[in-house]
DNA sequence: GTAATATGCAACTAATTGGTTGCATGTCAA
DNA sequence: TTGACATGCAACCAATTAGTTGCATATTAC
C-alpha cells in the first residue's frame, strides 16, 4: 500500500466525506453511501475505488450488496511516519519562522 | 487557511519532496529548491505557490532572492482535527474489520 | 551603465481527474 | 421465470493540473 495512493485518496473532499460517513456508520452499501452525495452512483463508485486502492476502505460482498468498511491503518501510518516527523521538530520550525518574521519587522 | 487546500497541497509527491527538503534545511531560495527536482524552475515555482496558498510554506524576500520556510501548523492541525478523530476510534474500526473478515472466512 | 543572476508572468500542451450517460450482469422475491 | 433491485463496465466530456517554453522585471556585481 503506497503512501502516495493514500495521500491522493485523501485529497478530494468527496472522498473525505465518504470516509466521514463510514466513520459514523461502518459497513454501508454502495447504495447507502450514494445518498446525499449530490452525484451519480458511478461517480461515487469511482471515489470508493480510489479509496479501496489506497486500502483506506475495505469491501465485502453480501449477496447483491457490497459492504464498505473503514480501514484506519494507512491513515495512522501517515500520521506516524510523515506528520509525526514534522510534529517532532515543530518547535524548531516555528522558532525558525518566528525569528525570520521578527527580522522582517525590525529591519 | 482551508483544510482542503492543505490536503491538496500534500497530495503531490513533488510537493511532499519540497516539504521534506525544507524540513532538512529551512529557509532555502527558489533556485536551491529547484536543484535535483528533475523539472523546470517554473514547475517548481507552481508547486511552491500551491504550498504557499495552503500556508504550509511561508516566504520572505531577501534582495532578489525568495526564501522559503516550512510552516508546520496546518499539517499539525490536520493531524489533530482529522487524523486524530480516526486515531481515537481506531480500535473500534479495526474490531469491525476483524469481525467482518472472520465472518467472511467462516461462512 | 551593462552584464549576470534570481525570480515573475503568460500562453500553451498533454495527462489526469471528476463527472456523466447507457447498457450489462448478478441476485432476490413473487 | 419474470421483474425489481444492486452493482459493474465502458465510452465519453469538461475541468483541472503538471509541465513546458519564451519573455519580462528586478537586483547585484563589475
Amino acid at each position: 500500500m503506497s503512501m502516495d495512493a493514500v495521500f491522493r485518496a485523501l485529497a478530494d473532499p468527496a472522498r473525505r466525506r465518504l470516509l466521514d460517513r463510514l466513520y459514523g456508520r461502518n459497513g454501508q452499501t454502495l447504495g447507502a453511501l450514494c445518498a446525499e452525495m449530490g452525484m451519480t452512483r458511478q461517480a461515487v463508485t469511482k471515489h470508493l475505488l480510489l479509496l479501496e486502492e489506497a486500502n483506506v476502505v475495505v469491501t465485502q460482498r453480501r449477496g447483491r450488496e457490497k459492504l464498505h468498511f473503514l480501514n484506519p491503518v494507512p491513515i495512522n501510518e501517515i500520521a506516524d511516519r510523515w506528520i509525526g516527523k514534522y510534529e517532532r521538530h515543530r518547535v524548531r520550525a516555528l522558532a525558525d519562522l518566528k525569528k525570520q518574521l521578527e527580522g522582517k519587522n525590525d529591519g
